[in-house]
RNA sequence: GCCAACAUAGCUCAGCUGGUAGAGCAACGCUUUCGUAAAGCGUGGGUCGUCGGUUCAAUUCCGACUGUUGGCUCCA
């Protein structure tokens, strides 16, 4: 969900899986979109994963490289050129031969188990096996004991490079043949194969390892999952151990409390115990209803961008939740994602004439998914190709059209766009919503404000000349930098997506590809943040950029995003008049500083770990009167705070000061105001924040100044006491 | 969607091998009128996620469903 999905679709029904297939023994391994593996702290580095797994050589990558985000329009995979088996890092080391130790440790409990790969991941490693019997917690603290004694017997790691014949016999020798003879044709020829043998064990593996099993000083296995073979969900679904290595003992449990650590950030759990968001299973799944509390942190970040727009000349815009279902068929997406839609709404005359016609559901999705000769000829001739195939269309009378829930905004800003005649003056057009979009999102990838089924992007769609593009992109980043500095958000990577060079698959003219692209990596420069140049992660139809950032516990997430597109202009037929007096086709963009409010939030809630910034804060002063008795100057400032904008709360219950001022810690307000005498006396308020605790005593007003004059510069927390 | 685990009061959790439920915090009431992270006493609150099965008896055992969590797959 999220931001990305501004994009476009492609131009063409395309295969289900338009990447190289992961069982090309010249891929880079399957590509993923996720990272693999939890880790702890945010801050883990994000170095691309140098180091290969077991059972693989060097130059296949048949695992999955962590630094990867769960973003909603763009795979990214590590280039195979970028990760050198031979290069691990002492703890990649441990963690690998940690993996081998399981391998080990497993086939003395379950001799029948199959190996697949086991390569160490960035915070710590795994091991995939075929087991019929299904493995359950016991069974890892026994394996988890069985591995202790492995590591006791102090196994040497030696390394044997075989040829390809003697490595089938190995590998048939110790009835491994299930997967590892899949793994060793993954190996290029010419390339060395090798093996890694420690006690009874031995492994198809490019190494490198610990010289010793000792030499593993901590380990702890974490958790079990299933996991495609090569992760392709057409395979069987294989058991994944997961556990984590370090140096000492020290690591380990610093390693381990770090997770704890995090959980007490977890926006799932803030978001309960402040109240900001709820999730009601009668309302959905992965709908998000904004409680008092959270819509005052999405509205000021609304208000917030939407000053930052008005300066750069947008024009705000307001569009239905539903589109026709011809309007997405004109745009690309429909039927070609419709998996990923919520089902089409038909008119209930409609149904009842289908339903009279005895029309069965699967007559009823074709007569949706169809369209007309007219209408596939007239996308065609625009597209300049094949886009639409002739087994799409049905006659007229057959044809069935409904209602989308918008999967997306882009359509209905185009239409906006397209209800004028442009002048070249005109451009660019900068159309913006905070647009709500819904997308039928796996079950199983539901995740708090993060991955949800229905969310709203701080939208915009630019209609601009190819001229303008590269002066536009950079307005847009600029954007997004503006809306991270401002949150003090640096934790984050930039991820410029390109063409591949040896792929056609792209739409548009090489030229525009390469203004595109240029325009694209000068902006990313700008932005004075390092960033990575993906070749292939374009979408079909532009260039793009994007803003990642990770969760607490390690996944990544992309937020904001800048994206350039050819096609839906084309699609659309949209056109401006330049200063020859002649049509010309104008660009798209397509930007999110935010990506979505909900994602962005969940994220937002992490980062501050509750502690908003008094400008966002729900609640930004808490009023606690020492005793009934200055109850009534607590409710005059109330006034005096409520008069000037201020969301200040009287804390009116009957308790000690301590417990007040508890409450107010835990309810994480930053300011917390006690009065007592002396402060009814003095006009004055004692003044308690949440970063620097007491702070002594200041006049009403010189305090009343100091926290509006935070609120108007969007000031950031000090850093929390210790 | 797939694999696995989990689901007891608003929250955090207890409840051994079946005999219809408890604690702390929160809420409410009373007492207390208090100076920087928890005053005392009392009260209310649960059809133990839902539905079905086994049983004399199910929160407990079995199944399905729903939801959550961690992975996998997907992600316009």
């Amino acid at each position: 969900m999220l931001s990305a999905s501004i994009s476009t679709p492609p131009p063409l029904p395309r295969p289900r899986s338009p990447l190289p297939s992961p069982h090309s023994p010249h891929s880079a391994g399957p590509r993923r979109t996720r990272r693999t593996s939890p880790s702890p702290t945010a801050s883990a580095p994000r170095s691309p994963q140098p180091a290969g797994p077991c059972s693989t050589a060097r130059t296949a990558i048949p695992w999955n490289p962590p630094n990867v985000s769960r973003t909603l329009n763009s795979r990214f995979s590590i280039p195979a050129s970028s990760i050198n088996a031979m290069s691990m890092t002492p703890l990649e080391e441990i963690r690998h031969s940690c993996s081998h130790v399981l391998a080990t440790a497993i086939l003395r409990v379950f001799p029948d188990a199959k190996l697949d790969i086991g390569p160490p991941t960035e915070s710590g490693f795994y091991y995939d096996i075929d087991l019929e019997h299904k493995l359950t917690q016991e069974d890892l603290a026994r394996i988890e004991a069985e591995m202790k004694k492995v590591i006791e017997e102090n196994q040497a790691f030696t390394r044997k490079e075989v040829s390809r014949e003697e490595a089938v016999e190995i590998i048939k020798k110790v009835g491994q043949e299930r997967y590892k003879l899949g793994r060793l044709d993954d190996i290029p020829q010419g390339e060395a194969i090798s093996f890694y043998q420690n006690g009874e064990f031995i492994d198809l593996c490019a190494g490198t390892h610990v010289r010793y099993t000792k030499q593993i000083k901590a380990f702890k296995l974490l958790s079990i999952a299933g996991a495609y073979h090569r992760g392709d969900e057409h395979n069987k679904q294989l058991q994944r151990i997961y556990g984590t290595a370090f140096a000492s003992k020290d690591e380990l449990a610093q390693h381990l409390e770090r997770m704890e650590q995090a959980k007490l950030r977890d926006h799932r759990k803030l978001g309960r115990d402040l109240k900001l968001f709820v999730i009601d299973e009668d309302v959905g799944q992965g709908l998000i209803l904004w409680t008092p509390a959270g819509s005052i942190i999405r509205q000021e970040l609304q208000t917030f961008i939407l000053a930052e727009l008005q300066k750069q000349g947008y024009s705000q815009v307001f569009t239905p939740h539903i589109g026709k279902l011809a309007l997405y068929k004109t745009s690309g997406h429909f039927p070609y994602y419709k998996e990923s839609q919520f089902t089409p709404l038909v008119d209930p005359d409609q149904l009842a004439r289908i339903a009279g016609e005895g029309c069965s559901c699967a007559d009823m999705t074709a007569r949706l998914d169809a369209v007309s000769e007219s209408f596939r000829q007239e996308i065609n001739r625009r597209s300049g190709r094949e886009v639409i195939p002739v087994e799409r269309t049905k006659a007229d009378e057959s044809l069935l059209d409904g209602f989308l829930l918008k999967p997306m905004n882009c359509p209905h800003h185009i239409k906006i766009f397209a209800s004028q005649p442009h002048s070249y003056r005109d451009l660019p057009i900068r159309l913006a919503e905070f647009g709500t979009v819904y997308r039928w999102e796996q079950s199983g990838e539901l995740n708090g404000l993060t991955r949800v089924r229905g969310f709203t992007q701080d939208d915009a769609h630019l209609f601009c000349t190819e001229e303008q593009v590269g002066q536009e992109v950079l307005g847009c980043l600029s954007l997004v930098k503006i809306v991270l500095s401002t949150l003090g958000m640096s934790d984050y990577r930039v991820r410029v997506g390109l063409r591949d060079p040896d792929s056609n698959k792209y739409t548009g003219t090489k030229e525009n590809w390469d203004k595109a692209e240029a325009a694209c990596r000068e902006a990313a420069k700008t932005l004075g943040v390092s960033f990575t140049e993906e070749p292939g992660e374009a979408a079909f139809y532009g260039p793009k950029i994007d803003f990642v950032v990770r969760d607490v516990i390690g996944r990544e997430w992309q937020l904001g995003t800048v994206q350039v597109d050819y096609n839906l202009p084309i699609r659309f037929d949209l056109s401006y008049i330049g200063a020859d007096n002649q049509q010309h086709r104008p660009v798209m963009i397509h930007r999110a500083p935010f990506g979505s409010m909900e994602r962005f939030c969940g994220v937002l809630i992490e980062h501050f770990g509750g502690d908003f910034p008094v400008w966002l804060a729900p609640e930004q002063v808490r009023l606690v009167p020492i005793s009934e008795k200055t109850l009534d100057y607590g409710r005059g400032l109330l006034d005096q705070f409520r008069a000037s904008g201020v969301r200040a709360t009287l804390d009116e219950h009957n308790d000690k000061l301590g417990a007040k001022i508890r409450r107010a810690e835990v309810d994480k307000v930053p300011y917390t105001l006690i009065l007592g005498g002396k402060e009814a006396e003095a006009q004055a308020v004692s003044v308690r924040s949440r970063a620097k605790g007491d702070e002594g005593v200041l006049p009403f007003a010189a305090f009343h100044e100091r926290l509006l004059g935070e609120v108007r510069n969007r000031s950031l927390p000090d850093k929390k006491k210790a």
